[in-house]
DNA sequence: CGTTTCACTATGCGATCGTATTGTCAAATT
DNA sequence: AATTTGACAATACGATCGCATAGTGAAACG
């Protein structure tokens, strides 16, 4: 162990970096099987034989790109808790838009996760049952925690959270998810700002009319 | 052109729906891309070449096993126009609980729809282009005349059809696409009577509290 | 009955898949 | 300065991909 600039080290971090990025798009995009090594590596403009280098199979770069994409998305994702400590104040109602915006805010300018949620969490198998046991299943734990807490507040109505839980994800990611059906379909761009506060404001119509 | 019973054609028929059924179970499962016509053949139980001589090529036999799935489905469909037609009578939120459980037993009940719905729905091309020329241009046109109906009845909030359609698709449809996941993490299966009946509830309790 | 049609099979093409092996060359170590 | 390490590249493996071509043999035809 020599000393402070590993230059070695660094170089590898960054092309580790690099290969993760691309892979975490590429997966996104395509799903599992029909993502390639090979396209991965392209997408990163390295060879394939330097991904392969560096994480050995295709199933152990998958796994390390879904923990990059979640240490990425951990850092912005304090807001939801946030808000529930102040749910005690009176106007709960705007507290509850906020907490739809940031859901639906965080779903759009993350593509990725949504694309490798709604792939994996749709088919059961090995990866699912990986991505439930370190992460999903504390995602869903603090998911249905958060519902709880603003049931107890009155903010939402009785039952199950984890069912309520479902009901407004899908409400709020489906819109953006089928976009491009939507887009081609009706000529109606579901992700730009207008079409993502007449969302909220139906959802919330809805939850109080 | 001899007679009635022509061998040939019924041998030829048979086969040929034999394909396009474990096509539409491939396609739904894997996507297009991870889909092959090697595994779409052994789902069959036939030769990958028989496949390639009756749909000459992949897309082709994409493009026909949805055919035969919107097929399927249109015999089954005409439930809610009828509903639609009753909605002059009083109860009228028994209707939308009729509604909201025609939906979701048809997404409970052709996993295949709703996977090839998804997984082509979220991703721009040529496959969604032709998808939403042939079929789902004018599906997505009579379910918001349906929606713009039930406003018209006071049954749902005012608000841009598509909008609503797009939320109350997702909150019904979304528990059910990641019900592998929730059973995973939670234990609890989502297509459940029990499951489904509780999230119709939720979703009218939301409507109207 | 002889001939044609056609559902189906066998085989192989080039490309690409995931993976493994070996080589290269500059950076790090002694 | 000599040696070892390690990031990266070249190449090849068998398997499988979508697709094409040449058969085979029984059903349909005149």
């Amino acid at each position: 162990m020599t000393n402070s600039i590993n230059r070695r080290a660094q170089r590898r971090e960054e092309t580790r970096e690099k290969i993760l990025t691309a892979a975490v798009r590429v997966f996104a995009e395509l799903g599992f099987e029909a993502a390639s090594m090979g396209s991965i590596a392209n997408r990163a403009g390295l060879k394939k034989a330097l991904v392969q280098y560096h994480f050995e199979t295709k199933l152990n770069l998958w796994q390390e790109a879904v923990n990059f994409l979640w240490e990425e998305l951990h850092s912005l994702e304090n807001r939801l808790p946030r808000l529930a400590e102040v749910s005690t104040r009176d106007e709960e109602r705007e507290i509850l838009r906020q907490v739809f915006r940031a859901i639906i805010d965080f779903a759009r300018s993350h593509p990725d996760w949504v694309g490798i949620m709604f792939r994996e969490a749709s088919t059961p198998g090995p990866r699912l049952d990986w991505l439930v046991e370190n992460h999903l299943k504390k995602d869903i734990e603090e998911g249905s925690a958060f519902i709880a807490l603003a049931q107890s507040h009155g903010l939402l109505p009785q039952g199950s959270p984890l069912h309520i839980l479902n009901i407004i994800s899908g409400a709020l990611t489906y819109p953006l998810l089928v976009s491009p059906l939507t887009k081609r379909a009706a000529g109606i761009s579901m992700a730009s700002e207008e079409s993502l506060d007449a969302t909220v404001d139906i959802l919330l119509n809805m939850l109080k009319p």
